[in-house]
DNA sequence: AGGCAATTGCGAATCATTAGCAATCGTGAA
DNA sequence: TTCACGATTGCTAATGATTCGCAATTGCCT
């Protein structure tokens, strides 16, 4: 099931000292089937449906090292808080609109040339990167047309 | 000089109802001038030495609005807090160091590619971007191999 | 010059994320 | 299988960054 391939693919790319725990297995399942974008809150809440007493702190914790592992990758889109997903991202970008927040993500081989050109050209082990453009969809830059663009509202 | 350039760049870029303040001009002429990653409290801390009385809510409206209008571009890095930087970004990729925090900026031409085949494919209005790598950098990679990763440090 | 909405400065919220610490638990050795 | 010890967890209490609310100012248009 789910859970026995978490715990060999989590045992598998673990440091000695670091422990496979019931919690971790589960906040890595729980990305792992998410298809998107999570953020800590919403993994917090449908962790707890599994596990009641699990705490948000380990929420972050996990999350910590899973992006640290290499296992998964943190969006920053445009809002304070992060975004997470398990990588391989498929090589996608995200388009993040700044009005409505709506992210609209797409596939394109250029981000894997970009990494390529990366490796060759630096000494930097690459484990994850992001690109991610901002701008307006299509429905807010009709609606800016005539709101004229309020900065608050 | 400069406060007059940016005065005429601000104004020409302005909605109407928009006001070009003292304040603004400051900002905008500060971040122009950085050359570089700021982030909000340095912008904070250059803008009173020219100014004492200016406060931190103001930086942050102004970034807020300067980002809004397209004159500024926020950056994401492995940190709580963001940066920022005049565009247009010449074109350049940041990779980000997970351990030291080092960011290693590079040029290339593959970012002006992604906006095109974006414009050719969606109905999205493209204002800014962003593409960053994390990994780790080549010192912090030999002290890896010793230190084995701990979590917390 | 006069009026008014936009903007500023404060200070007090919020929100996301992290720290501290005692109680547990996973793991490798015996 | 049992033990021992360090890694991890769950609280709760900080931090840190960013935003809000509001009265006092001040651009900007007539
Ligand atoms: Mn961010
Ligand atoms: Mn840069
Ligand atoms: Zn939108
Ligand atoms: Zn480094």
């Amino acid at each position: 099931m789910e859970q026995d391939s978490s715990a060999a693919y989590l045992r598998a790319r673990s440091l000695p000292g670091q422990r496979v725990t019931p919690q971790r297995l589960l906040l890595l399942g729980l990305i792992r089937r998410a298809q998107g974008h999570v953020d800590a809150d919403e993994i917090y809440r449908r962790a707890r449906e599994r596990n009641p007493h699990i705490s948000l702190s380990t929420v972050y914790r996990a999350l910590r090292l899973f992006k640290k592992m290499g296992l998964v990758e943190e969006l920053h889109f445009n809002e304070e808080h992060h975004h997470y997903e398990v990588k391989p991202p498929s090589q996608h970008y995200h388009m993040v609109c700044m009005e409505c927040g709506k992210v609209i993500e797409f596939l394109s081989p250029l981000i894997g040339r970009i990494v390529e050109e990366v490796n060759r050209e630096y000494d930097f082990t690459v484990t994850g990167g992001e690109v991610s453009l901002v701008g307006y969809c299509q429905e807010c830059r009709s609606q800016e047309t005539r709101t004229e663009a309020k900065l608050d509202e």
